[in-house]
DNA sequence: CTGAACTTTCGGTAAATACTGAAATATATG
DNA sequence: CATATATTTCAGTATTTACCGAAAGTTCAG
């Protein structure tokens, strides 16, 4: 019969294996998916050596993608008295989580398109050709939408859980 | 003196090529995304033929992308009469285009990592230990989360475009 | 200041992904 | 059914991205 230990070990490698699988089906990093997985159901904070060792990767490897996590906001780093190794712990509530991932992404996808748009917005007023005057229209309608993309998930990833929550409420009511 | 044709033409393969970039960034493939700006801009619709002229790429590059865009919904096949060849033309709508994003990533991302989470969920129930209780305390947070945002992201997805903005002057107001 | 503990960087290499070009297949026309 | 036209597939190749491991850099205690 197999103990209960074992049983959770299993269950929580496939688990840390499957959240990489997901995360390069979504644009991230394999490595990276896995070690935030990894900490995420890690009862203790670890160090970058337990990284390498747990998942069989780099030095190197396992230091980028740690420092790439802490940056997104997902991971912390923590300090024990008497160490001077860092040890990194993840954030757990997942409202959390869900606000660092729509930050993180706004900022990367919505953001610099946005930009974009307005110079192609500007580039393209004033024209008189048919094909100039859709092209503008056409600019106008997706600078529009992404603007009002951008500020609205400023709105839900600024609310607290609990604001949140009566929101979707509304939504499904 | 440059001509309003010429300039367009520069503004927009500034677009074109931009948008491929944007996409690189978001994990969605660059020659996709070139297509999808090209037709999005473009007044006609366009072949297999013009595409990769346009483009400069070979023409099983062009049909995968082609036909993937139409996978995901954000392209159309339309064909003249008189002429064997099939045409292409994008979707204009902004808020057609968001909902077959909205859809087509739910279903890629959202609907597999629901499937895993459940799965982690059912093996460890009912665990006693300290590890396993608090890694199935974990898995419960998460899963009630992401069956929440896909709860969610139907609904958003599923409204027209005036019932979305009246909900969203809500969530301003 | 010196050495040990730990972190960061980076050139070379391996793996994954995208692209080409041409052959194979399918479809319409006379 | 023969031919021309158009679409699809795919083996080989090129490009991009991720990773390793060792060397360089940093920090701190004694």
């Amino acid at each position: 019969m197999k103990s209960e230990a074992t049983k959770l070990r299993e269950v929580r490698d496939g688990f840390v294996a499957q959240w990489g699988v997901m995360g390069s089906h979504w644009g991230i990093n394999r490595t990276m998916a896995q070690v935030h997985a990894l900490l995420m159901t890690s009862p203790d904070a670890m160090s970058t050596d337990e990284v390498m060792e747990e998942l069989s990767i780099s030095r190197g490897n396992a230091h980028t993608n740690l420092k790439e996590l802490v940056n997104w906001g997902l991971l912390r780093i923590v300090i024990r008295k008497g160490e001077r190794k860092e040890y990194f712990e993840a954030e757990l509530d997942v409202w959390e989580i869900f606000r660092r991932i729509v930050e993180e992404r706004k900022r990367r996808e919505i953001d610099p398109t946005l930009g974009l748009l307005q110079e192609c917005l500007s580039a393209s007023s004033g024209m008189k050709s048919a094909g100039g005057r859709s092209f503008h229209e056409q600019m106008k309608s997706l600078e529009e939408f992404v603007r009002f993309a951008s500020k609205m998930s400023d709105r839900v990833a600024g609310m607290p859980h609990g604001k949140a929550m009566q929101l979707a409420m509304k939504i499904f009511g």
